[in-house]
RNA sequence: GGGCCAAUAGCUCAGUCAGGUUGAGCGCUCGGCUGAUAACCGGGAGGUCCGCGGUUCAAAUCCGCGUUGGCCCA
């Protein structure tokens, strides 16, 4: 891994690099290293493992990475175990696609234990696949040992933590109201259900008044939950009218909001109206009514309180004012029933098909009975209208199937009940950026519901509850409050064998169903039998912070480590993982799992739009890296804002990193084949050896500065911001100032003192940039450092470099900072001569009125005359040799001169002040010029041109002597000469003969008073005048509009 | 429908918290330099600071209302 190319190949440097990891156990090397530095907990956010590594996990993983090489070489042992979500219903929908399955009836066909053995067999694969996508972008994890969420002590500390929250009586079991995936047949969370547009029915439906004439009219889009009808909602707030309505010559009264009256006759397509009569909601509350589909649905609510109008809060003066409401369906209807007492009545099952007490519906598919129930209630003169309306309704986020809402018996960790705590233990952990945490995850904790954790499905942690048989929570007549109070909450292993019925060895036992099903306890008499769910899957990864840690079956780590010191994640987890983990942290152990978090951003397409299959604009990290690199992809992802700012892709910004890495590797290589010939070692570069010139102190004063604006950055998780700092030392100040600095130096004589000094610090700088860079770009760090030192296996196992404030010199940075400035300034101002900076001038001025920028210039002189090639400096406060031209003001020439004006005009324009003041003739006369006619603007005298820089103005005069020419013409003749060696591939040191003929007798005189001068330069042991005689090179070259011929001949021995 | 975030040069982004003539890099273009050469340096062109309104002597910045995109929620 010796050999350096000419140009920065990714490819070549990676494979390379890899290959190197491999043969010397660099990760393995690199943990060693700092095995006993203070810990540093990291916890690794589980990727669910149902896909491959896209271009926003591998920005994750990326950013993990960086971090984690961080924190090791500034003194970490770092936890980097990465974690595998690996259970839930996304694995259960893909494995039942690959087995052609349709419903869980299929699932229990094939047999359950058979199943889960299929949904492990992809988790594994799909794991291994990810793992190593991972490892494809440089990510240093402890692949050979990740925690998966699968594994019995992984299920083992969600049973334990989950036994803890109900030790806590934060653990209910109840009826809600959810989102029930009627394919899946399993509730969902709210974060699994997804919205897409959909046309639904929209009918308007009237509900005739038991007690008096007339009928109320609601609207509804699930014509499918009117059999469930319960009550009618109205609002304490609105005024409804009593409207006497005509149609087709017959008349009826209905009722609905005053606001609403016009909307709802027109829709009816009713011919007139007149408002009979105005009441609140409250004077409709108690009113009686019938149910629409009475007969259709005989075991319809007719409980006491049923059918029955009532007040609720969730009515608007939206469609009718009033509001259909099934508390067996809808929540808020769920709960206001509840509220009032009712029996709650819900006649679909959790197939989505109606059971016997839906009567005429009973076995249809609810949203395909929306037809025959909109049929029947127009039967029933009861369709007021019917329409079809565009929303969006939720969906399962796994199979796309239409959800419907339902009442069933699901378990709960009552988050509500400990919401103040939750929000107190937020301010325990620190978020980078701090707004995400006081803003969006506030908002989200004050809002947050109770926690439904239970789930109806195969592939999950069995829930570790044991309930008294004939009292499972399927049991319509189950009483909830005992329910809970009996149950039993196993939480752990050991704790399962010793209670159980039957043998279990808790050493080997797998904890997945069907083996817990079985499983019986017996305790005075009654036998508890487990409740069939599992846990919703975002219960799995909120336990991740001691799930790897293996607690509680290991204690010791938890004890040390825990709570974590970082989590890493996408803004998207803020209600998932950064919420279920403080939720879970609080109710289990009363406290934040975690301390930090760093959230950052989605990657999007260049026009910032989400990608997607759909719209094709999908960019791999595989394509990245066969285009770009691992280095350049990892550096792109992390020089943008790492704090919730969403990426938006661009192939043109990957290529404009490849292209600064171009330059790193071109600061990188250009001292080596000095060096090589030297013989010098970068790696024992040492700051005595040498002497220092003023560009040396400066970069490395440089070099100070940028490590404590990184030691910030990284201080607040600013990552962009580390990583921005660093590159922008490396292309704007190591090569674009310093290396251009000190280019001659590199070709001192061999025993050069400025030379070492030079050798010394551009090691130095190189050094320490490798190792400053490291944790963002891996490979080419690794690369670079095994060629310039190679002393420890790996760079990674190093330290990061600090700032050491005896080369830190802020006044020296100034100075340059001033320098440069005006040299920009002067290299302008030679432009507009006409001054090519080979030529030399004869001398340059600055002029400031700042006294600082006067006394930078000064102090630095000597390095400010080399580099805007000057024979001399003038520092002033402001430069005498303006001259003063005028400009005549034609508001007062016109009205004074008339006719006369133009010639005035001419006459005054461009002349100097001294003209001016001596009289302007006209036609012979001298005229007088009021002081307004004229005023003046500074202009350079011929041979001087100027430009602006902060802090003041440069000067340069270009005027040429001979002695000036001569040189100029030497110098480029130099460089013909060099460009010929380099075209001939001719080794730096070789000689050769030279032969020169000018064609210009003058300039032929001036540039053989250099001849010495060329000769050393180019290494010419000979120069003669004959350059068509040479053998190897013959070449003419215009320089200045001269024809100059050369003619080199390698020295032969 | 609600909350949060973003929108500034062809592209990527600073600048917004703390109001005072919009900047940088890349790209383009013209020129220069050059034994780092697919590198490097300088000049130039290139902006309704997403839109509309408000506060203010003064708004990219503060406030309000929108538009577009992202995430989350309904």
């Amino acid at each position: 891994m010796d050999e350096i190319g000419d140009q920065y190949t990714p490819a070549d440097v990676e494979e390379a690099v890899t290959a190197y990891w491999d043969e010397h156990d660099a990760y393995e090397a690199t943990k060693e290293a700092h095995a006993d530095d203070p810990s540093f907990f990291f916890v690794d956010g589980p990727p669910y493992t149902s896909g491959q590594m896209h271009l926003g996990t591998a920005w994750n993983k990326t950013l993990k990475d960086a971090v984690i090489r961080y924190k090791r070489m500034t003194g970490h042992n770092v936890t980097d175990r990465p974690g595998y979500d690996m259970h839930g219903l996304p694995i259960e929908v893909k494995v039942e696609e690959e087995l052609g399955f349709e419903s869980k009836q299929d699932i229990e066909e094939y047999g359950m234990e058979a199943f889960i053995e299929e949904c492990m067999r992809f988790a594994e694969e799909n794991r291994e696949a990810m793992d190593e996508d991972f490892k494809s972008i440089g990510a240093w994890f402890d692949w050979d040992d990740p925690y998966k969420t699968i594994s019995p002590e992984y299920m083992e500390a969600a049973w334990y933590a989950f036994s803890q929250v109900a030790d806590h009586g934060l653990v209910e079991q109840g009826k809600r109201s959810i989102s029930q995936c009627p394919r899946c047949e399993t509730g969902l969370a709210n974060n699994e259900v997804e919205y897409d547009e959909v046309v639904d029915p929209s009918i308007y439906v009237k509900f005739p008044l038991a007690d008096r004439e007339g009928s109320v009219v609601i609207w509804t889009t699930t014509p499918w939950t009117i059999p469930a009808n319960t009550f009618v909602a109205v609002s304490e707030e609105l005024t409804y009218a009593a409207v006497r309505a005509e149609k087709d010559g017959d008349e009826e009264l209905i009722y609905v909001a005053e606001e609403c009256v016009e909307g709802v006759l027109k829709k009816g397509r009713y011919d007139d109206y007149a408002i009979e009569e105005t009441l609140s909601g409250e004077e409709m509350v108690g009113w009686t009514y019938e149910h629409p589909l009475a007969e259709e649905v005989p075991d319809h609510p007719s409980f006491e309180g049923a059918r029955t109008i009532y007040t609720a809060e969730y009515v608007e003066a939206d469609r009718t004012g009033l509001v259909h409401s099934a508390p067996g369906h809808g929540e808020e209807d769920f709960e206001r029933g509840t509220e009032l007492g009712l029996d709650i009545f819900c006649p679909v099952d959790s197939d989505g098909t109606y059971t016997d007490a839906a009567g005429k519906y009973a076995g249809q598919f609810v949203r395909e009975a929306n037809e025959d129930i909109r049929a029947d209630l127009e039967a029933n003169g009861a369709l007021l209208a019917d329409e079809t309306y565009e929303h969006s309704y939720g969906h399962c986020w796994r199979c796309d199937t239409g959800v419907i809402q339902l009442v069933t018996d699901q378990w709960f960790i009552s988050i509500t009940d400990i919401k103040d705590e939750l929000l107190e233990n937020i301010e325990d952990a620190e978020w980078h950026p701090q707004w995400a945490r006081d803003n969006r995850f506030r908002d989200f904790i004050e809002n947050a519901p109770d926690w439904n954790v239970s789930r109806q499905r195969y592939w999950g942690i069995p829930i570790p509850i044991w309930v008294p048989s004939g009292g499972t929570p399927r049991d319509e007549d189950a009483d909830r409050s005992d329910l809970t109070e009996d149950m039993i909450v196993i939480d752990s292993r050991e704790t399962l064998a010793a209670a159980v019925d039957q043998d279990v060895d808790p050493e080997s036992i797998d904890l997945h169903r069907p083996t817990v099903d079985d499983l019986t306890i017996t305790r005075d008499g009654t036998t508890y039998r487990r409740v069939p769910d599992v846990f919703d899957v975002w219960l799995d990864s909120s336990v991740a912070t001691w799930g790897t840690l293996g607690y509680p079956g290991e204690t010791e780590d938890f004890e040390e480590l825990w709570p974590a010191d970082l989590i890493i994640e996408a803004h998207d987890q803020t209600r998932g993982w950064f919420w279920s983990q403080l939720g879970m942290g609080t109710a289990a152990f009363g406290e934040s799992p975690y301390k930090e978090v760093l959230m950052h951003g989605f990657a999007n397409d260049k026009n910032g739009r989400k990608m997607s299959k759909s719209l094709g604009n999908i960019v791999t990290p595989e394509e990245a890296i066969d285009r770009a690199g691992r280095d350049p992809l990892r550096t792109y992802l992390l020089s943008h804002d790492q704090q919730g700012v969403d990426l938006s892709f661009e192939w043109d910004g990957l290529g404009d990193t490849v292209g600064r890495f171009n330059i790193l590797w071109n600061v990188f290589r250009f001292p080596l084949p000095y060096m090589e010939l030297d013989g010098y070692d970068p790696a024992d570069a040492d700051m005595n050896d040498g002497e220092l010139s003023i560009v040396d102190e400066w970069v490395l004063s440089r070099l100070q500065t940028v490590k404590a604006e990184m030691d910030d950055a990284w201080d607040d998780y600013a990552v962009h911001d580390a990583l921005n700092t660093l590159l922008d030392f490396v292309t704007e100040d190591v090569s674009r100032f310093y290396v251009k600095a000190i280019r001659e130096r590199m070709w001192d004589e061999s025993e050069s003192e400025s030379k070492l000094g030079a050798y010394a610090t551009l090691s130095v700088v190189l050094d320490e940039v490798i190792r400053l860079l490291a944790p963002f770009a891996p490979y080419i760090t690794e690369r670079m450092y095994q060629r310039f030192d190679g002393e420890a296996t790996t760079v990674h196992a190093l330290s990061y470099p600090e700032v050491d404030s005896e080369f830190h010199d802020p006044d020296l940075e100034d100075d340059i900072a001033v320098l440069r400035a005006a040299e920009e300034a002067a290299a302008t101002a030679r432009q507009q001569g006409g001054r090519k900076l080979r030529w030399p001038v004869d001398r340059v001025i600055v002029a400031s009125e700042d006294k600082a920028v006067r006394e930078s210039i000064d102090r630095l002189s000597e390095l400010f005359l080399d580099r805007v090639n000057s024979r001399s400096v003038e520092i002033v406060d402001t430069f005498d040799e303006l001259v003063a031209v005028a400009e005549p003001q034609m508001s007062a020439v016109g009205p004074a001169f008339g006719a006369d004006a133009q010639k005035v005009m001419q006459a005054v324009e461009g002349t100097t002040r001294g003209e001016i003041d001596a009289g302007i003739e006209i036609d012979g006369e001298t005229i007088e010029l009021a002081d307004e006619m004229v005023e003046y603007r500074s202009e350079t005298p011929p041979g001087i041109t100027g430009a602006a820089f902060e802090g003041g103005t440069v000067y340069v005069d270009t005027t040429l002597t001979d002695e000036l020419e001569a040189e100029g013409y030497a110098r480029d003749v130099i460089r013909r000469v060099q460009q010929m060696r380099k075209d001939l591939d001719l080794d730096v040191e070789e000689s050769i003969d030279v032969g020169l003929a000018i064609d210009d007798d003058r300039i032929a005189g001036l540039v053989d008073e250099h001849r010495e001068l060329i000769a050393e330069e180019v290494r010419a042991e000979t120069f003669g005048d004959d350059p068509k005689a040479a053998e190897d090179a013959v070449e003419t070259w215009d320089v200045e509009g001269i024809s100059v011929t050369i003619g080199i001949d390698r020295r032969r021995e």
